[in-house]
DNA sequence: CTTTAGTGTCCAAAAACTAGACATCGGCTC
DNA sequence: GAGCCGATGTCTAGTTTTTGGACACTAAAG
């Protein structure tokens, strides 16, 4: 048939992104089961109705499903917290403030985040890497949705500062997310004001 | 490879029901906006994003896609007319009006029927015909819908003064679509008096 | 050192989808 | 009414996706 150009592209990627969506799902279940480290390539095919073939053509390493198993978690945490900027378009500290408590204490029960910290007390810190030392894709991510969010909400706050402020606050509310210290509250209040004090915003 | 036996069916159910829905969803948005007479499997299969070919191999005939989306509007319909059901399990005459007079009201501003409805008058009534000359599946599944329902809420009605009281109203209800007189509420409250005789229950 | 159990790669066969050609039929025009 | 359209529905060869099994490799357990 030479040419089966075939620009019918859009039925197939939606073919793949649910097939995508049921691994995710799939792994999802098995971590939040058994940890990372008892997570099977083989079980995640079963469980979501494919060949172990088909996992690997899809997401070619068992770290590529980590990685967007956090991820997808990362996008899911994102529009509440968009959500709760919105709530306050009109006072930067009180915004930042709501968004970064609803974010701790969103995370702190969490169950695929709560496998992901209690798991790797015992050596398996592979997807803990995704939230550490391995975590430019959703500091990345998180700090260009904040961006386009905040530029909108407080255009008097140059470019430079807001992308420094956002920055800060994205790797803030991880380093508390990974190590907590204290009522969820009390951090969203510190990291709030020291957010703030980064955008040079007048403090409340 | 021998016997690929191959029960990994149940993924290849979800990618065959994501299929079937696309298809009707391009089949609604082409009948709303061009009649059934101007629906061509053709135009179905583009919108949808896959071939002429694979639109004939998922449901055979266009009278079957007619079928297929009649009954899929009924039951969109039937968990609105549950809920309605459900608000008043103490009266059955209250029960029968409000979700006869809910489904009336919706029948009238839903965009599928009303396509169905006006494009009829031009001679064009393939798809009016699943309302009314052979209804019978449309008619089956609503009651049976009905029955499990009603047969909970009112175990002191006999079963077979249930089946036709319900039978009743589904054929009622429909006809007063097609065919409506006055406003929805007054033909409700008509028509669930009739169900409430038919049922040999006691009147408010 | 050997066994075991997992990851990741390769490939032939099966299944699903595509893009044509084609037979058929009802409606229109001349 | 004959011939032409434009559509429905059938058929088939070719393409893409998925399967299931074999295999090399590695790390951990015995």
């Amino acid at each position: 048939m030479a040419a089966t150009v075939t620009y019918v592209t859009e039925y197939r990627e939606s073919v793949r992104s649910l097939l995508k969506e049921r691994l995710l799902d799939a792994a999802y279940e098995l971590v939040t089961g058994n940890g990372w480290a008892g997570l099977r390539m083989a079980h995640i095919a079963t469980t979501a109705g494919v060949s172990r073939q088909t996992v690997y053509t899809e997401y070619g390493t068992k770290d590529a499903i980590g990685q967007a198993l956090v991820m997808r978690e990362v996008e899911r945490f994102l529009t509440g917290i968009a959500q709760h900027l919105d709530a306050h378009r009109d006072d930067p500290q009180d915004a930042f403030e709501a968004a970064v408590g609803y974010t701790l204490a969103a995370a702190a029960e969490n169950p695929l985040l709560k496998s992901i910290l209690t798991s790797s007390r015992g050596g398996d810190d592979d997807l803990l890497a995704h939230l550490t030392t391995r975590s430019e894709p959703l500091i990345d991510t998180a700090s260009a949705m904040l961006e386009a969010h905040t530029g909108e909400a407080w255009p008097q706050v140059a470019a430079a500062d807001r992308a420094l402020a956002v920055e800060t606050a994205v790797r803030l509310s991880v380093s508390h997310i990974v190590q907590p210290v204290g009522p969820p509250e009390v951090s969203a209040a510190r990291i709030a004001l020291a957010v703030i004090r980064v955008a040079r915003l007048p403090e409340r």
